[in-house]
DNA sequence: GTGAAAGCGCTAACAG
DNA sequence: CTGTTAGCGCTTTCAC
């Protein structure tokens, strides 16, 4: 079926502040003192005159013009490699959140995770003015030419090493590889590999690190590593190397719980159950890992604290003060894929009645 | 650590178009002749001055200006109700980059799923002066008076029926889940439950009617029925109650894949088997039903061209032509769940070498 | 408590 | 081919 359009768009001219004043027989500038609540105050009656006005004509500010007078787009942009990864979802709402908390907008870019996407984003986050920009990059060293050379104050989020010149917000992802490991010795495992995801880059990863120290300080020798893409697919691709191994560890460490996930399709496929031919402990903290199944064990990062602290840390921005690295502590979230719980958690235990 | 930021506030003011203009030695005029390629040609040497000028300075445009100039922001906005869902997060997604090719950025908001967010995070996009707004409601009856009344164009998408005045895209939601429960009958099964989500609203979901359909043509008594919210959580608690229902059914046809999910692990726990005691049938297509275990059979949305459709329909609204409702065909994907697919499946058979 | 007016940076007539 | 200029709608200083 096909129906007329409401609104055509011969219908009214766009209305203004003027209007609005015309309507309410005052000046413009009282419409802008009663919408923005300010800078002068305004006598009670009038404003209820200009409010009535308002609604009246359906008048709505318009933030073009506003952004051009203030400078300001009361916008925020983020680049992150792909928002329909559960981690940079959630990070992504989570930001949406508490900027929308402060009345900013969030414009969202996704980068795929190349570094010159990153910088084509960037530049078109600049070039629409945004107030600053959310860096969240998948890279040890993201191009940050573009954003040191725009007036555009940025944050690193989800970005756990320093940066000189930028704040930034991480997490302790050495400590909490370490600490994952650690937990899977205690297990009594002796054989433990790494599943780790690849960056563009050639530094190490601290998950890496961390996993390494964990088994150094049990004095056990490293497992084999298995490198693939930060994904379902790669962890599956992952996963079958690892259960077609000579000699297969017994628990390892995975670097997401995205790559996690599919380490458990192949781990299935194989017919060895986890945790007890397999023992599994991720990284994120993420939905994803509790509700696959077995239940993920994993190290979970405050992504909401961290979406706070970044927004605070862009808007608060002065661009005199100096520059911090805030690097937040995990949780190991204990479930059954490393062998701690063996029934469903209490928080989903009781069924609702019926 | 801490060190001092880069590009401190007291760097240079903003540069205009005009600074461009006077080191070239033009008018303002001939440097928006060659930023916007017209609409005046300029001769090939005064616009080399103006570029180099502008890269010597570093300049970019002022988009908020350039807004408020044209009347149009070149962005469009979103609302969905939770990034975070792995359905819509695939949707927004293809939907940025569809608005992306075609030069628009785009403004993304949570609503949470209820009307009353809905609303209000409309009115925020429309007072950001967006060119458009894609609205995704769960609701049935979103509150469209919002839009009605803002000179916004809009596109329902994510639905299926049909809505006076505005144009929409969806799918078959009720063939695609009559041919879900079709398949499952030619699996021998004569049971056959539905896990419905709900949907704020008191029209039937059709692809309950699907579902009823189904099972009609096939002279098959209707199962039990089950709702829940559309999330894992929800698909978790319906799971539970549904392998303790008395008389169990031997199938169930579930509304999203999201919940699925959640009732596969209830159904895990239950230490029952997926397809042999219970075979499952979803909806949606996204890669949480690839990766689940076992995995899922279930009926895929074309969120691409879903995207592409509902954003050609947007930027080419003129306000005037007819409406339309778009639908588009879904496709049975058919995986372990549902009984068909005992082994992994070719796209994903062969680990890369090592 | 209210109003007039000067721009914010850009585009596109219109005039040369 | 190039330049001048009038606004787009809003905020805010300064005068009343």
């Amino acid at each position: 079926m096909v129906t007329v359009p409401h609104s055509p768009a011969s219908a009214r001219p766009t209305i203004t502040r003027k209007d609005v004043a015309r309507l309410a027989g005052v000046s413009t500038a009282v419409v802008s003192y009663v919408v923005n609540g300010g800078p002068k105050r305004v006598s009670p009656v009038t404003a209820a005159k200009v409010r009535e006005a308002i609604s009246a004509l359906g008048y709505r500010p318009n933030a073009a013009a506003r952004a051009l007078k203030l400078g300001s787009s009361e916008m925020l942009g983020m680049v992150v490699p792909d928002t329909t990864n559960p981690f940079f979802a959630t990070l992504a709402r989570a930001v949406e959140e508490a900027a929308a908390a402060r009345g900013y907008a969030l414009l969202l870019a996704n980068s795929g995770g190349s570094a010159a996407n990153e910088r084509r984003q960037v530049r078109n986050l600049a070039s629409r003015r945004v107030d600053g920009v959310f860096l969240s990059s998948v890279l040890f060293e993201p191009d940050l030419t573009e954003l040191e050379h725009s007036e555009i104050p940025a944050v690193l989020l989800n970005h756990s090493t320093e940066v000189p010149g930028f704040n930034s917000v991480g997490v302790e992802l050495l400590e909490g590889s370490r600490r994952a490991v650690e937990h899977l010795v205690g297990h009594g495992h002796r054989n433990i590999a790494l599943v780790m995801g690849m960056n563009a880059g050639n530094d190490l990863d601290a998950r890496e690190v961390g996993w390494q120290q964990g088994l150094a300080e049990a004095g056990l020798p490293e497992g084999p590593i298995l490198r693939c893409d930060f994904d379902r697919q790669g962890g599956y691709r992952a996963g079958q190397r690892l259960v077609a191994a000579a000699d297969r560890p017994t628990a390892v460490f995975v670097s997401s719980d995205l790559q996690a996930v599919g380490l458990l399709r192949a781990v299935s496929e194989a017919g060895l159950r986890v945790p007890e031919d397999l023992a599994v402990f991720s990284f994120d903290g993420s939905a994803e890992a509790e509700f696959s199944w077995p239940p993920l064990s994993t190290v979970a990062q405050p992504v909401q604290a961290m979406a706070e602290a970044a927004v605070e840390a862009l808007i608060g921005f002065d661009g005199l003060s100096p520059t911090r690295n805030r690097i937040f502590p995990v949780d190991l979230v204990l479930r059954a894929s490393c062998g701690c719980a063996p029934v469903p958690l209490p928080v989903l235990a009781a069924p609702a009645g019926q």
